[in-house]
DNA sequence: TAGTGGTCTAGACCACTTC
DNA sequence: AAGTGGTCTAGACCACTAA
């Protein structure tokens, strides 16, 4: 371990103290990005700066490079930098949060034309990009295949394991990035035949999924959603453009009719950097859910 | 880099190459990653036991250990193994998750004595710990004080920042398990003189702070909640004791009278892996909130 | 207290990416 | 095309902690 006493800013000559056993003043990686952190958040270093190379850094504080880049990784473990090849370690902008709340659901957008309203429908083309339940340009990946239904779905549709189900999945950006996926599950018996699973993998009606869904006599009615966070697998790191420390949003939706006939079920995967969700409710009399 | 061929799992003679420019078949930290993953997921090494020590995956994949130090480091970062001292690598167990429905805030929970049925507290004591709502013996830290409202705080109550109000800070564990942070705040000429901000730091009341507000005649009505995920600050790493890779998520409440008098605005911050919240609602007719 | 993982160094070389 | 961060090695030593 180094010992270092000196003036940390100037350039005079400085004296070093290899020391073994030093309890007092070590200075390691944590210690080292404990410092940046502070000097991140106090704005020494702004959002869209970068921070001073590698090798000044190590000059700096008299250590090795390879402590540096330590200190360094923990940081972007944390979501507040991105080490770019080139141009340096960026400080890292917190991007403006997509709000999600209930209303994105709204009957009015996907509703038969029921006033014909034309505000509806600009409404919903504002906010469409992060609704999940509308088609947007900018889905880019679209798919849908018939698949065995697996423990979770066929629970949540009360049929076997096993038993097929239509599976559609979106890849869904916003303005070129991606923000989340989102995959839905149907009974065949229920969309057979329908724009949801169509041959040609595009939109599923001007009026989204809920539409086609609500044309053949299946009006949602009613949503129970659970949300989790954890950090993303590989593939969810690169199929979302995930950088270090970001972790992702696991929605759970389950549509139902007012019979309580649950008609789609879907799973999203959201960049948690990019979303915030909202619920407003009357607080309940009873323990037990109303439904 | 090297490149190797032979078999992995005899020991007899093997042949190492060292190649530069090679594009073939790199042997990096991140493939090792890679295959400790697939192997976890796989079931190969399960929860609790422990990956091979550093230096025995070094022998077997034919690179330092340093290598092989950065390929556990991405894991943990991930969340799926915890290295630890003289112990190993050992994989971690997935927690079981506590659901966290509307219906922890129910008024038999805190209503004074509606019906006067006991199984109403059953219930309750047995929800207790994660509904954060109601005191619990296990709350360890709970400090209240006089505090300057920050700019969120004194938007919500519409008030100016820097006027004072009264936080309310738990930390709520579970099993001696911290599992996360509330902090309440309220407008003092709500709650002063009442039991939530008594000297003695300590419960407020068996019926917990919507019984302390509802006996002040300001009754819970409604409730806006919003969610978010990021990672731990550090400081937020150490009071959760959270380990590597695990995400926080941010709740922030707003609990209303039926006359939209905000009387309680919470933040909580909770270990993203201990927590699954589930809504259940009603799809709206229009976009814009029913309030 | 033995043995695991943790920290650090010094230096070579690579590869990407912005300029 | 220059220069940044990225990967890797080899070896010394530290420090924690479970046995």
């Amino acid at each position: 371990m180094y010992l270092y006493f000196g003036d940390d800013s100037g350039d005079g000559p400085e004296t070093l103290l290899r020391t073994t056993r030093c309890t007092v003043a070590a200075i390691g990686y944590a210690e080292i990005a404990e410092e940046l952190r502070e000097e991140i958040a106090s704005g020494v270093y702004k959002p869209d700066e970068t921070l001073p190379k590698q090798k000044e850094l190590a000059a700096h504080y008299h250590v090795n490079v390879g402590t540096i880049r330590r200190a360094i990784n923990s940081l972007a473990a944390e979501g507040l930098v991105d080490p770019t090849r080139r141009k340096g370690t960026v400080v890292r902008r917190q991007p403006r949060m997509k709000r999600l709340g209930v209303e994105r659901y709204a009957k009015e957008r996907w509703a038969p034309d029921a006033g014909g309203s034309p505000a509806a429908t600009v409404g919903a083309a504002a906010d469409r990009e992060a609704s999940g339940t509308e088609w947007d340009p900018t889905h880019q990946t679209q798919s849908v295949t018939l698949v065995q239904a697996d423990r979770t779905v066929a629970d949540a549709f009360d049929i076997d394991p096993g038993a097929p189900v239509y599976e559609r999945a979106r890849l869904v950006r916003n303005d070129e990035r991606p923000t989340h996926t989102l995959t839905s599950y149907y009974l065949p018996s229920d969309v057979e035949g329908s724009l949801l699973v169509a041959d040609t993998a595009g939109p599923a009606g001007e009026r989204g999924g809920f539409g086609v869904l609500a044309d053949r006599g299946l009006i949602p009615d009613h949503i129970a959603e659970t949300i989790k966070a954890r950090m993303p697998t590989p593939t969810e790191k690169k199929t979302l453009k995930l950088r270090e420390g970001e972790p992702v949003m696991l929605l759970e939706r389950r549509t139902y009719t007012s019979n309580d006939k649950l008609i789609e079920f879907a799973r999203g995967v959201h960049a948690a950097s990019l979303f915030a969700w909202t619920y407003q409710f009357k607080i309940p009399d009873k323990i037990e859910r109303s439904g």
